[in-house]
DNA sequence: AGCGGAGTTATCATATGTGATAACAAGATT
DNA sequence: AATCTTGTTATCACATATGATAACTCCGCT
């Protein structure tokens, strides 16, 4: 069995596509957070310092399990010098 | 003196500034959010449904001072047929 | 007038995000 | 080797978001 198939017969289980879909939107809010800091060429404690936080804290947002709320979210966007907003995409 | 000029000065006090501009974008995500859902037909019910919670949490979402949790938002958008992502402008 | 659908508000218990501190790891620099 | 910078991890206390229930308003409908 290919990898792929594998892939795909696991994501006919819901918990396991709950679950998928879960780590995946997370890995991609991450990815969007970082992106932001590294385009404003901040360090974590540069951006810790703006939010009136800790480093320890935008350590925390940036690698595990990361689920902020809104106004933490626009925190860090303006620390790193961008406004926020939701990008809806219509799945098809 | 103008409306404009008013709102002008009253922006150059950092607390004022700060405060509307967590207004203002408290109303863009409400905004979005509630645009997800009338592009999807459903109502407050319907989505409550959806995510499996109760129509008077979402009331609260789109209603009052909403600081919802990405996972929230996640969810939300899921139940109106959305993707989600962050949409990050850059600041002039 | 009465009814049903949609949304709002208040309240409480519980889960979870956030602030803060400290200690550690890995690299770069001297 | 010693030091500094950057990022990571663990932990605790506290603040706040979320789930759940109930009662209410408003509006259109018969």
């Amino acid at each position: 069995m290919s990898l792929q198939k594998l892939k795909q017969r696991a994501l006919t289980n819901p918990d396991v596509k709950a679950e998928y879909e879960k780590l995946e939107s997370e890995f991609n809010l991450i990815d969007q957070l970082l992106s932001m800091r590294t385009k404003a060429g901040l360090t974590q404690e540069q951006v810790a310092e703006r939010m009136q936080t800790q480093k320890s804290n935008i350590s925390r947002l940036e690698k595990g399990n990361a689920n902020p709320s809104w106004s933490t979210l626009l925190k860090y966007a303006h620390a790193c010098g961008f406004e926020l907003s939701l990008k809806p995409q219509k799945i098809v």
